[in-house]
DNA sequence: ACCTGAACACCGTTCAAGT
DNA sequence: ACCTGAACACCGTTCAAGT
């Protein structure tokens, strides 16, 4: 009953703290403010003197865990500052696995969101890129920005009721998703991502493919008005 | 009473197509069992003899729309059949806008999706692209080969309750950002997407930069066993 | 004025009672 | 055996009754 006993007065963040350490360890559809209070030791309708509602409980999950990115060091070479601050943020959400549904299911920025978003605009405008194509390549590197895979061309194949099939058909159905998946199974690579993926080189691809392809419309003086 | 009223016989294809009717009207949030059988005429119960539960209900609604893609025309050339056949997705699945949200919430691959991946795979790979190259690239693409936009970058900016500042306030707390959008003000486009932005024209700018990248590395004869 | 338990209005889905 | 209404087990959130 005293507030030296182990329950500590509840405060926003220890509140959105609660609520990322419930996402992390048990997943987001875990997450309810039922659960979330009887976590910290309250009543239900306590959370709400600190969240306006749920939504408003993920967005400032989102905030915590965006303001963490780690504001990488500059180097001056603008395709290498782009991409360690993107790595950056990788390193950050991917320690939680829910913010990818989380931040894409938002509809309103946040300030750390926008935070993120004007450093990383600023990499490229004072690596000499017009405002122009500036604004283009933002758009292109879309939610990659954020470090995300693309997990969806990674999922899991089976499972479908109409799917009564032997496991080796599915070669014989899809002959070129079995050939790419033989290439990627060649090298004795860590399995992680998709059968055989390394996520982490896939992303890195991705992520150099679209900032080489940049680089080369900033040396051709590219412009939208063409 | 009689079978021959305005009550036709149920059927799985009968409900998925009152979920996407359903879905495209009011919105993914709209869809609920309950209500859903109402639209239908029947009891709620009554759906659960064609669809499994609701996860198997929004697979099949997926699996729908994805298998109304249009297999596009040929011509030969890889990186043009490739723009087309995406671009012919992102048609498809821009009448559903709650396609985006559904399909990447969806852990595994139902029958359609396999085929549409199949098929784009194989317009790499009949293109002269090695296995290995191909399934890069087809990570690269990510979720972009269903055509969707990134629109996390074009979300609105405002109505966080921290954020008690004049609108005039935010070209000063994120100047690299008002930057690029007075840079897109500048011609007169359609808004759409973006404030300022033409949603198409960033879609195909971000595509085709891939394409130019993919087409790059091919040339190089490119191999991740560097 | 503040806190909080019960209650409300929803869900998806189970289950048992009816036919 | 089949269908279906009621019921169950959850939600987020309101609200009114307590202090």
């Amino acid at each position: 009953m005293s507030t030296s006993g182990r329950r500590e007065t509840l405060s926003r963040v220890r509140v959105l703290a609660a609520a990322i350490a419930q996402a992390d360890a048990d997943g987001l559809e875990s997450l309810n403010m039922r659960g979330l209070a009887h976590e910290l030791g309250v009543v239900p309708m306590a959370l709400y003197k600190h969240v306006a509602n749920k939504e408003d409980l993920l967005d400032g999950m989102i905030e915590l865990v965006v303001g963490e990115i780690e504001a990488t060091a500059r180097t001056g070479r603008w395709k290498q500052d782009v991409r360690a601050r993107i790595l950056a943020a990788r390193r950050s959400l991917q320690r939680h696995p829910w913010s990818r549904a989380v931040l894409e299911s938002r509809s309103a920025m946040t300030p750390a969101m926008l935070a993120y978003l004007n450093g990383l605009t600023g990499l490229f405008l004072d690596g000499g890129l017009s405002a122009d194509l500036t604004h283009h390549v933002m758009h292109a590197l879309g939610n990659r920005m954020w470090g995300f895979s693309q997990e969806l061309f990674a999922a899991t194949p089976p499972t479908d009721p109409s799917f009564n099939t032997q496991k080796d058909e599915l070669p014989m159905r899809f002959p070129h998703l079995a050939a790419i998946a033989r290439a990627a199974m060649h090298p004795d690579r860590p399995s992680q991502g998709g059968p055989g993926c390394d996520d982490q080189a896939e992303f890195e691809f991705a992520l150099d493919l679209l900032l080489d392809g940049m680089e080369t419309l900033h040396a051709q003086n590219w412009t939208s008005i063409a």
